[in-house]
DNA sequence: CATCATTTATGATCATAGTCATAAAATATG
DNA sequence: CATATTTTATGACTATGATCATAAATGATG
């Protein structure tokens, strides 16, 4: 029961198939094709990463035309859909070649989880930053799970194709991305949980991670059944609401408040 | 805390989209492309759907059909997997036209999803018959688990594909067919669980089909995160073990054995 | 600056999923 | 059986995601 802690919700245990072999050599300049960073992605807003000195001019068109391609795609995605939104368009739309987008997103599903993984970031933060401090544990997670619903119900065929990509992570370039709202949300759930809840201390035999986990599988897999329109979204909900209280009074000691 | 007891997984209770208008003009003939019947999709065998009596010969052909390019599906996803599989190939063994192939199957994944199926099925159903009586609940559904988890990884790369598609639905036929295999699983479970365990009954309070609910999510988002290269094999059944005991826990009233 | 090496950009080209007008087959009707 | 109607089959064709040989651009070196 000890010495598995979990540091989730990401580790690498998993051979990273053929990336594994080509190490990059040491000592090569600077940010190759393989190897794109977007300032979002270390934390840097695209200010800062703007003001960051050493950035030769290849480097500096390389991030905007980044920016051009997920400003593009971000656009005809929301405006048209995702099925109905062409790589040339995108391509026109952000003033480069058909093969140069390619060289900055492995596929258009790629591109889509590029373009949506910060938004979705910034809707959990935003989700967690507002949470009713008097709620109950169970109310104050719901507040957190119908922000990120009422997010992706802005468009549910994106959200399906979004939420399909997203679930199942092929190009560890993404994984990394999911791998940073992952650890937001989980962050978030177990700041929610780990001292317990409703005055009641959680249980000395369960590691807050693992609830958090539990607790998120709850949540993802009522999305995902809404998603695909085995239930209403009303139903969804109060469900989701019922599982999660049930999860969370499993977690903690003692009796219910009287 | 009443009136919500979920009869569950699957209720149609979201739109059909346009399906919905157009209904079947009752006394037409029969089957038409529109609703083709697998005869494992009714709970026959391909042998009783034969003997039923008054099918024309339009229908047999319609059935024949159906089979074989299911099983010419089946063997070249084997074979060389879903991606380096090309519908014309799929039409050519199954000896019919490249355009014939999309009167069966909305898409190549609708295929996928219809060839595999009824394996998952099977799977799950072998699973439930399998289960070692006197263990512990946990490890009664760890065997049924550790089972799906094992058909999965003998192909992780169509698994990665298959579970895409089944974790969210946008065909209503498919719908249909993963609702008969959930309703096998969360039956399954539901037996295993619903009188609690280990001496110790589950709470009021707690609908059994709930319980359900909640375990099959952690093991839906267990098996996910492993695809996904979340976490090594080893790793995340490690994990889902503990997650599905500490939710058992939190079912059943009482203390552990001693 | 001139030359060379490396990285990035490009669009013509390819592969293939899916469509659609047309034909064939089956069944209904008289 | 002859004809009309409905359902199914077909493959040429289209649309588009992705590739790849070639060119352009950038940066390193002397």
């Amino acid at each position: 029961m000890q010495g598995d802690r979990q540091s989730i919700p990401i580790d690498n245990t998993a051979a990273t198939d053929a990336s594994e072999r080509d190490k990059e050599p040491q000592n090569r300049r600077s940010l190759t094709m393989q190897n794109i960073i977007r300032p979002s992605a270390i934390g840097l807003s695209a200010d800062d990463a703007k003001l960051t000195p050493p950035l030769g001019r290849r480097d500096r068109s390389k991030q905007e035309k980044l920016q051009r391609i997920l400003k593009a795609a971000k656009h005809l995605f929301d405006a048209k859909g995702f099925a109905e939104t062409t790589t040339q368009e995108i391509a026109e739309r952000a003033d480069i070649g058909t093969g140069t987008l390619f060289l900055y997103a492995k596929s258009k599903e790629d591109l889509l989880v590029m373009v949506f993984s910060d938004e979705m970031l910034t809707t959990s933060q935003h989700a967690f930053a507002t949470v009713p401090a008097t709620a109950s544990a169970t109310d104050r997670l719901m507040h957190v799970f119908n922000t990120m619903i009422a997010y992706h119900g802005r468009d549910l065929a994106l959200a399906r194709v979004l939420l399909k990509e997203v679930a199942i992570l092929t190009n560890p370039a993404r994984r990394e991305d999911i791998g940073r709202l992952m650890n937001g949300i989980y962050g978030g759930i177990l700041a929610l949980i780990a001292a317990g809840h409703d005055a009641r201390p959680l249980k000395a035999s369960i590691d807050p991670m693992t609830a958090t986990d539990i607790l998120f599988s709850i949540y993802f897999n009522s999305l995902i059944a809404w998603l695909s329109g085995h239930t209403s979204k009303p139903v969804m909900l109060k469900r989701l609401r019922n599982k999660l209280a049930i999860s969370l009074e499993g977690f903690v000691t003692g009796t219910p408040q009287p």
